[in-house]
RNA sequence: UCCUCGAUAGCUCAACGGUAGAGCACCCGGCUGUUAACCGGGUGGUUGUUGGUUCGAAUCCAACUCGGGGAGCCA
């Protein structure tokens, strides 16, 4: 008899009640009496645990009633209506067979852990019923990522892992070397001879992908990026790591708005994937992690972003009856509280922000009629801040080449990047999603490091 | 990196200058429909590390390590 998995028995009771039925999976919690007791199994295909009975007519129900928490086993037996008000039936079993054995130190007990402790047993908290759940939706919610792009015809992209330009200025870099730390090359001044690393340059991980996708957004016209991106940063903030995975799409013919409408679709297509193909993850994160979580994200799927500019935003600010740490003025960067305020006060929903002074923006954002904003886009969501941000690019070689000279970048190292714009460049846009931050939001979970599988961060890549 | 709070049993916490405790977990026993099952008993500690103050330190002080929260940087 082959197995069932329990997500099928779930999702199509009709089929398998009062049937003789095999399931494999491992105990969760075993509940005894003298002669009969009952074992919680959970097969790691569903969320919900399938209630195992079982009595003393089975010839090892001495060795079952003992079995330690998380081992696994294979059950046979007969799928009934369960008299139980916490389920709609159960597998009353006629045959178990122990495939592998747990201890009785299994570290995870049938109560509440707090997630610092389960970061400490990474290895163990997906088998943890708010880790199964975190890293189901992370699963479906990458999938529902490709499934948005492809359903509208986005090529998808491999931008190289390890990258050859510093490009950007979009943060600290990881350098990628094999050199011997013990004897660096150096060269006649004195300095590090990179040309005997392995690359023949300076090599580091990459922190975008979005110049290499221009070019592909060239070709393809629509393209995104979905893969791991490194920052090298000090930071120690329960939305910041060094590994994270981001999604960059690129779009030719297009301008900021068509941009922010593709981010606004995206995000609601996200929510709605996730709601609609694992209801009971969701309804577990509404009622252990964040109540109001489900009402928010209705909310988000229902309702039109916000958009204001940002000098719009900096009229708000300083109108604004809250007192501020940081003073607003335009020009200055808005600050975390301003953009909490902006997003949980005034919006109490998504909202763009768009139009920033182009001191504080990247090179490649397209400048204004104005010449002093660039179109640029921050979307804030509330209770997470920036999660999106994106730009309509420069497409105009002459301004492009001007606004790298006020970075003071070398036309020489983005020769390519330039060429995009020599040969039929059009108008293009794109944005940078954090997939984490968007899982984060998704869940409710309120640590980076609780959306990752293994996470890395400063001073910390254990597992 | 800065500010701030914390570290006591496997887990979550109490004890706040005078013999280190509870709940859960775990072990033993009981229980014929349990639902973080229940009832009885038991095991379990160099109080994060190092140094200092004191007759006496989990408790006061200092440094370090690790963790939480806030800020910066950003996604």
């Amino acid at each position: 008899m082959s197995s069932v998995l329990v997500k099928q028995i779930f999702r199509d009771q009709n089929t398998y009640l009062n049937k003789t039925i095999k399931v494999s999976g491992w105990v969760r919690t075993i509940r005894v009496s003298k002669s009969f007791g009952f074992i919680e199994l959970n097969d790691g295909s569903f969320f919900k645990n399938l209630q195992i009975v079982v009595d003393d007519t089975l010839d090892n129900f001495q060795q079952i009633t003992k079995l330690p928490v998380s081992s696994a086993i294979i059950v046979e037996g007969e799928l009934v209506e369960s008299p139980g008000a916490n389920q709609p039936f159960e597998l009353k079993a006629k045959c178990i067979e122990i495939e592998g054995l747990s201890t009785s130190d299994y570290p995870l007990q049938k109560k509440r852990h707090s997630f610092e402790y389960l970061r400490t047993i990474a290895h163990l908290r997906p088998r943890s019923n708010a880790f199964s759940a975190v890293f189901r939706i992370r699963s479906l919610a990458a999938y529902a990522i490709h499934r948005f792009f492809q359903e509208r015809n986005f090529v998808y992209v491999h931008t190289p892992i390890i990258t050859g330009s510093d490009c950007e200025g979009a943060g600290e870099m990881f350098r990628v070397s094999t050199l011997d730390f013990e004897n660096i090359p150096r060269d006649s001044e004195g300095k590090i001879d990179f040309s005997k690393d392995f690359f023949g340059k300076e090599a580091n991980l990459t922190v975008s992908g979005q110049l290499e996708a221009e070019t592909f957004c060239m070709a393809f016209r629509n393209v995104y990026t979905f893969g791991p991106t490194f920052r090298a940063e000090n930071s120690n903030t329960p939305r910041h790591a060094a590994e994270f995975w981001m999604v960059e799409p690129e779009i030719a013919f297009a301008n900021l708005e068509d941009d922010m409408i593709l981010a606004e679709e995206m995000l609601k297509y996200l929510i709605t994937y996730c709601l609609d193909n694992a209801p009971e993850e969701m309804e577990f994160f509404n009622k252990f992690i964040d109540k109001g979580l489900l009402d928010r994200l209705d909310n988000v799927v229902q309702s039109e972003f916000g958009y204001l500019t940002y000098t719009e935003a900096i009229d708000l600010l300083k109108k604004s009856p809250q007192k501020f740490d940081y003073p607003v003025e335009w020009g200055c960067d808005l600050q975390t509280e301003h953009e909490r305020y902006l997003t949980e006060k005034v919006f109490k929903k998504p909202v763009f922000v768009t139009g920033y002074p182009k001191e504080i923006k990247a090179f490649y954002m397209r400048m204004n009629e104005d010449n002093r904003t660039v179109a640029a886009m921050d979307l804030l969501v509330p209770g997470i801040g920036e999660i999106i941000g994106g730009s309509q690019r420069e497409e105009r070689l002459e301004l492009l080449e001007e606004r790298m000279k006020e970075f003071q970048l070398e036309k020489e190292d983005y020769w390519w990047y330039l060429e995009l714009r020599k040969y039929g460049g059009t108008r293009h846009a794109g944005f940078g999603l954090g997939f984490e931050r968007a899982i984060m939001y998704l869940t409710g979970i309120t640590n980076i490091r609780d959306v990752i599988p293994f996470p890395r961060t400063v001073k910390s890549a254990e597992f």
